[in-house]
DNA sequence: AACGATTATATTGTGCAAAATATTTTAGCA
DNA sequence: TGCTAAAATATTTTGCACAATATAATCGTT
């Protein structure tokens, strides 16, 4: 690993480590999620909705960091896998309430099986370092956010 | 930042924050990468180029952890754009030799200066946090590359 | 020299990501 | 009550990512 030379290397800087480790890590979870028909960011929703149900899009990007531009395909083509339901809030018809289907209700085990499984695999980094990773990655989101 | 909680949260996971932190600081440069009319993966290949002119598709994927299907068009854009020449190895006709334009050439500076101002920006995240995450995405990307 | 396997790049198709803009509904207020 | 602004979602457009497949050149072996 060369790492000492000038700034402009891409080791050396922390945006490309980021950028590459994230592809790399959801790629990883890309197998596991094929089998379910899922995306990483569909799991992601489906994610928010196992927590709780019926959210508004608003709020699910909210969570995620999306605006409508990236949600609302992303959920017609999960409405069109039968996975959740896009109803408008009828005492607010600008709203659109997100809801699970029995399918997308079927797939929680399944899916936090994979997050475990993946929490399982990543253990050989040490949990200590990867409890500040994970501290020092959401201080940089909160300081870009 | 509710962090206590099931496993299966957002915040606790590895993967989510990644994937926001890595869409968050892109749209960092996204501003002065504009003023050059770059993309940040583009901006990424320029400085491979800038470092060493003259590189196949294969090592520039190599570096990026990126393919073909990727790289020939966006190769292509940057082509269009007069960044790059795309030509073909005359002792080896399946090989592609990446080099840069004059134009290429001459947004070097300008493109260090945004790396530099972003790490200046990123000070304040402390710089022995900022090295050890930089090591830990780096030994998480090998983990899994 | 011929030919099967490998290598390097290109193509096709699907699904994000995000900026810019549009549409529709609601809210606030003169 | 109208009217303007704000809010929520949708649409359009461009550019990645990446799997799967195709194409073309080279290599190795016989």
């Amino acid at each position: 690993m060369e790492d000492s030379k000038p700034i402009h290397r891409l080791s050396n800087q922390i945006c490309f480590p980021l950028y590459a480790a994230s592809r790399k890590i959801i790629q990883a979870y890309r197998e596991p999620l094929d089998k379910l028909g899922l995306t990483y960011p569909q799991y992601l929703v489906l994610m928010l909705l196992w927590e709780k149900d019926g959210q508004l899009v608003s709020e699910i990007g909210h969570m995620l960091y999306l605006d409508s531009g990236t949600l609302t395909p992303l959920l017609k083509r999960m409405q069109a896998a039968n996975l959740v339901t896009r109803e408008r809030d009828t005492s607010d018809e600008r709203k659109v309430i997100i809801s699970l289907t029995a399918k997308g209700k079927s797939l929680e085990e399944a899916g936090k099986q994979i997050s475990a499984d993946m929490i399982c695999l990543l253990q050989d980094m040490q949990p200590n370092n990867m409890r500040a990773l994970k501290n020092q990655l959401n201080d940089l989101i909160n300081l870009l956010n």
